[in-house]
RNA sequence: GGGUGAUUAGCUCAGUGGUAGAGCGCUUCGUUCACAUCGAAGAUGUCGGGAGUUCGAAUCUCUCAUCACCCA
């Protein structure tokens, strides 16, 4: 039965992935027949995710490593799984459940609602490995891991072990010293009511107002306030204000003002240093401080420093030791009722008015109903229009609040070295190169990371809290119960946690311990027990040791680790760390990671750090980051532009083979990829052509009897020539993803296949089967059949899935196409005759077929061809592959004349005097056109070589291969030129 | 403001000191039995400007211009 016409790409894909899978062709270790171990562990993609051409990009080069690798026999790992993404996923519930018109806060307790993740999770979750499986990816799915999986309330199903790994890790870098917690600014997501990392901030550029404000100076004081300039900016008149004017972005912040800043050396506010200035709205008094931070250029000059919300207000008030007041609320509205740190020093009846007038209010409507105030009590100095950014959330989308609250921390100063050391002395490499700029540059000026989020979902931080111990003078101890002091438990579970307290305590076991679900509950439990009042309560042990008339009241942690922590174990705890399992023995450290940029601090960096501090080893040897895939026209690809090219409707339409090789083509290290569809048909065809050329062999008999193997050793120069073409590219192809050079893989494949392969052997190689003798067929059979095979293996990391079409179709086969051996073979198939000969042979047919095409030959028209002068190699040449030269090329036969009569067309070639006899057809003034245009085109090469060959310097400095190159050349092109001359003479006669 | 990269054919881009390339597009021709998702032929370049190093520069250095991205 006939081949069809093309692949269909639509029908085969999902058949032969599930062969492949079906027949465990993907597993750890499958086909593994050497020693080494190559392992890739996924960048995780969220467990909300869905492929975009980033994922589909990044996957492809994932999967021609490990398929290439598997193929060269090596023991084979590529590891897939999701992360649980705190924020996106917490997200996505909730807006399922709104839908239902529940909230989250709706649910008595967080175990339930974490129940409702988890049930998402098993429906929706697997999304994305379909459709990596669409792409192709050979991941060993039995694996498939999932950075939550283990955690309490995990159903059937992800019982792996990842939480214990990420407890482990807490409980030993708390151990160490290496995490901490503390009161600091955090950035602060108003919309999720949790702090977020400094990278999940973007900056939005809005249009917004700077506003100045007056500020009243008090003890009489005043400055001098320019009120004329001349033209030239100078100040001519001043007069002396009794109020500084300060300039601000976000008046509603002002509540919380600490101090006002100056710069140190200003002239117009020196002398007011030390003084104070009476906040407006609560009339709180505030000191004018010096700091550099003040710029006397900017603005007025003067600043309104509210340390609690603002990170350069925070560093100027821990220089000038300002107090920092909290205004807000979680959400961002205003928090002043019951705010004794607001409170604290401010007019008492003013601050009751605020409260009337302000608490509670969101933060816009506060900035609005702030400034409506000041306008209508005259402190309003003016408004100007300010375009600036503003930090927004990159899930929320609003604007973050720079809010001081106490988080977990790690101190990565004390981690990073080995992450530092192990790049810079080459242990892991980073390409480009370029990009270890930017990661030493991140590291080397690294802040502390703030791991805990004010979520539900995700791994709740192992620690529990309870009351401090003093023991007292005489003998007793004293506990004292501070929910922003308390004393801290770490422990890998709740049994540990408890032991410890049992022995700080001192106390007789768990029955003398209360739990609370929520600091709250414990606060108030500590002040119904022992009747005191706020935070802290003090509990007395009897001298006897008993507490039995109370219990101690503890808390665990209510927060959750940044998600970024649990991927920074992917390495090791993908792997069953922190179980010692042969996979971790056996695949740690793994080979290679390939990432996008984007994320080199998230998890680069990162994953350094961590396996480092936990194993003492790096996770990987060689980090490839990757360019992002832009739209045709260069743009990022962005929801809200529209320009996003889905890549699993291009796999669709074109095929996945056709969407892989156009990434891989277009994978030139370290620059963007414009992605477009025309660029992708283009590589559809490149397939179909590869098709159509085993369909020709298929049709020709190429395949019968075939079994793939050794290299055939013909006679024929054609088939000699092609096999070393074959080794030629085999070379190039290993040479390229050895050095991760893809697009060079992928381009050299394509030359090949098309350009080689299709456009000469097989036109090459029908004269042969269809007129040769038994024994040229026969052997043309098995050369055609072997070329094919390795234009499948070779081409199979990229094209899984036609090449592993066609080799099922095309042969007998012990193994499947994706457990194939690859090929080593190289020079030594490499005939240096052959390729020589054809060489000339393709030289010949295409100067033949540009002459005639010139002349106006019709296309069909048959020639025959003389000569006046051949050379022996020439002879030999034009002997041997006579038939194929006249197929080609549309010529009768050659004759050997003395003289060429009037009106020939000359065919330049090495060797040998050449010319089509076309009286009758030749266009006189086309011909003389063309060989002067050639002329002139080796004159102007000619002189090139000739001014070089003629400089002395050249002679003495540059390589003497390249001279003798030169000087080859040069006596070439010189030859050709006569001949071009000799003809243009012959022309002159006739015309 | 700091950093990084880019500028090569109409378009998208390869090309790390030795004869300027590919794909797409364009023009002309072609239904001979692998393929019209094809074949044959053809046109198109001061390698962003300037200076320097070198026998020799798209390539190395400096400088200017423009653009992009990252970080403030």
């Amino acid at each position: 039965m006939p081949m069809e016409k093309t692949f269909n790409a639509a029908e085969a894909e999902a058949r032969l992935y599930d062969a492949w899978e079906k027949a465990g062709c993907f597993t750890a270790g499958a086909n593994a027949s050497r020693p080494e171990t190559f392992c890739i562990m996924i960048p995780p993609p969220n467990v909300t995710g869905s492929l975009h051409m980033g994922h589909a990009f990044n996957n492809t080069l994932q999967d021609i490593l490990v398929r290439w690798h598997r193929m060269r026999g090596f023991d084979t790992l590529w590891q897939p799984g999701q992360d649980h993404a705190g924020i996106a996923t917490q997200m996505v519930v909730e807006r399922e459940l709104a839908k239902q018109g529940i909230s989250r806060r709706d649910f008595k307790r967080r175990e339930d609602f974490v129940a409702k993740v988890w049930e998402w999770k098993q429906q929706s979750g697997g999304t994305i490995i379909n459709q990596l499986k669409r792409l192709g990816a050979s991941c060993d799915w039995s694996r498939n891991a999932f950075t939550m999986s283990g955690a309490p309330g995990a159903p059937a199903g992800e019982e792996g072990n990842f939480h214990d790994a990420v407890i482990k890790v807490f409980v030993d870098l708390y151990t160490k010293g290496f995490i901490y917690r503390g009161k600091r600014l955090v950035n602060w997501d108003p919309h999720f009511e949790t702090a977020i990392s400094d990278l999940e901030v973007e900056q939005v550029e809005v249009d917004g107002a700077m506003w100045r404000l007056r500020y009243p100076l008090e003890d009489g004081a005043t400055w001098d306030r320019p009120t004329e300039w001349d033209e030239d900016g100078n100040v001519t008149a001043t007069e002396p204000c009794p109020y500084l004017v300060v300039a601000t972005t976000r008046p509603e912040t002002m509540l919380g003002d600490t101090g006002v800043a100056v710069h140190p050396e200003d002239p117009r506010y020196r002398h007011l240093i030390g003084k104070t200035v009476r906040l407006p709205l609560c009339g709180r008094s505030i000191p004018i401080v010096a700091d550099e931070y003040a710029d006397p250029a900017k603005g007025t000059g003067a600043v309104k420093i509210t340390p609690a919300h603002d990170f350069n207000d925070w560093e100027v008030g821990q220089r000038a030791g300002l107090r920092a007041i909290n205004v807000m609320t979680t959400r961002a509205a205003m928090w002043l009722r019951d705010n004794r740190d607001f409170a604290e020093g401010c007019d008492p009846d003013l601050v009751a008015k605020a409260i009337e007038r302000l608490d509670g209010a969101d933060r816009y409507a506060a900035r609005e109903a702030i400034i409506n105030e000041a306008t209508d009590d005259g402190w309003l100095d003016g408004i100007d229009p300010d375009r600036h950014m503003v930090p927004h959330g990159d899930r929320s989308k609003v604007a973050i609040e720079p809010y001081l609250t106490d988080q977990w921390f790690v101190d990565t100063a004390k981690i990073v070295e080995p992450a530092l050391a192990a790049v810079r002395e080459g242990r892991t490499k980073i390409l480009p190169e370029q990009h270890e700029k930017v990661y030493f540059h991140w590291l080397e000026n690294i802040e502390p990371w703030c791991i805990s989020r004010q979520l539900w979902w995700g791994h709740q931080i192992p620690v529990w809290y309870g009351p401090r111990k003093t023991v007292l003078e005489d003998g007793r101890t004293r506990l004292s119960f501070s929910i922003s002091n308390p004393k801290t438990f770490c422990a890998a579970s709740k049994d540990e946690a408890i032991s410890q307290m049992v022995e700080y305590y001192q106390i007789a076991g768990p029955e003398e311990l209360e739990e609370f679900s929520a600091p709250a509950g414990a606060r108030d439990f500590a002040e119904a027990s022992f009747g005191t009042t706020f935070l802290v309560g003090e509990i007395e042990r009897r001298s006897d040791g008993g507490t039995k008339e109370f219990r101690i009241p503890y808390y665990r942690d209510p927060d959750v680790l940044d998600t970024w922590f649990s991927s920074g174990l992917w390495p090791i705890g993908t792997l069953g760390w922190p179980e010692d399992t042969p996979e971790l023995q056996r695949y740690f450290p793994t080979d290679v990671l390939i990432t996008g940029f984007d994320i080199i601090f998230f998890w680069v960096a990162r994953m350094m750090m961590m396996q480092l501090a936990v194993v003492n080893d790096i996770p990987f040897h060689t980090v490839y980051v990757h360019a992002l895939v832009r739209d045709e026209k260069g743009k990022k690809m962005s929801k809200s532009l529209g320009n996003v090219l889905d890549p699993l409707e291009l796999i669709d339409e074109f095929g996945a083979d056709a969407v892989r090789f156009t990434l891989t083509a277009m994978a030139a290290m370290g620059r963007d990829l414009k992605l477009s569809t025309a660029r992708i048909a283009g590589y559809r065809n490149f397939g179909t052509k590869l098709w159509n050329a085993a369909r020709f062999a298929e049709m020709n008999g190429v395949f019968e009897n075939h079994k793939s193997g050794t290299p055939p050793a013909p006679a024929e120069t054609v088939n000699r020539w092609i096999i070393g073409e074959t080794a030629r590219v085999r070379q190039t192809v290993d040479d390229a993803l050895a050095n991760y050079r893809f697009n060079d893989a992928a381009n050299a494949l394509y030359a090949f296949v098309w350009g080689k392969v299709c456009d000469w052997y097989v036109e090459f190689s029908k004269p042969l089967l269809l007129d040769g003798t038994q024994a040229q067929q026969a052997e043309t059979r098995a050369t055609m059949a072997w070329v094919l095979d390795q234009c499948l293996i070779l081409l199979h990391p990229i094209m899984p899935f036609v090449t592993e079409e066609l080799w099922t179709i095309t042969g007998a086969r012990e193994k499947m196409l994706v457990h194939a051996d690859w090929p080593t073979y190289g020079a030594e198939l490499i005939d240096a005759e052959a390729d020589r000969e054809m060489n000339w042979v393709i030289d010949l047919i295409e100067e033949i077929r540009s002459a005639r095409a010139q002349m106006g030959v019709p296309a069909g028209a048959q020639t025959p061809m003389l000569a006046t002068q051949i050379d022996p190699a020439a002879r030999t040449a034009w002997d041997r592959n006579e038939a194929l030269i006249r197929k080609l090329a549309r010529v009768e036969k050659l004759s050997e004349v003395n003289d060429l009569p009037k009106g020939c067309v000359t065919i330049a070639i090495e060797g040998a005097h050449l010319a089509l006899p076309l009286a009758g057809i030749i266009d006189v003034a086309a011909e003389k056109t063309r060989l002067e245009k050639s002329l002139a085109k080796l004159d102007k090469e000619l002189a090139g070589l000739m001014g070089r060959l003629k400089n002395p310097k050249f002679i003495d400095s540059a390589p003497e291969d390249v001279v003798e190159e030169t000087r080859d050349l040069a006596e070439a092109k010189q030859d050709e030129a006569a001949k071009l001359r000799a003809a243009l003479g012959r022309l002159a006669e006739l015309g």
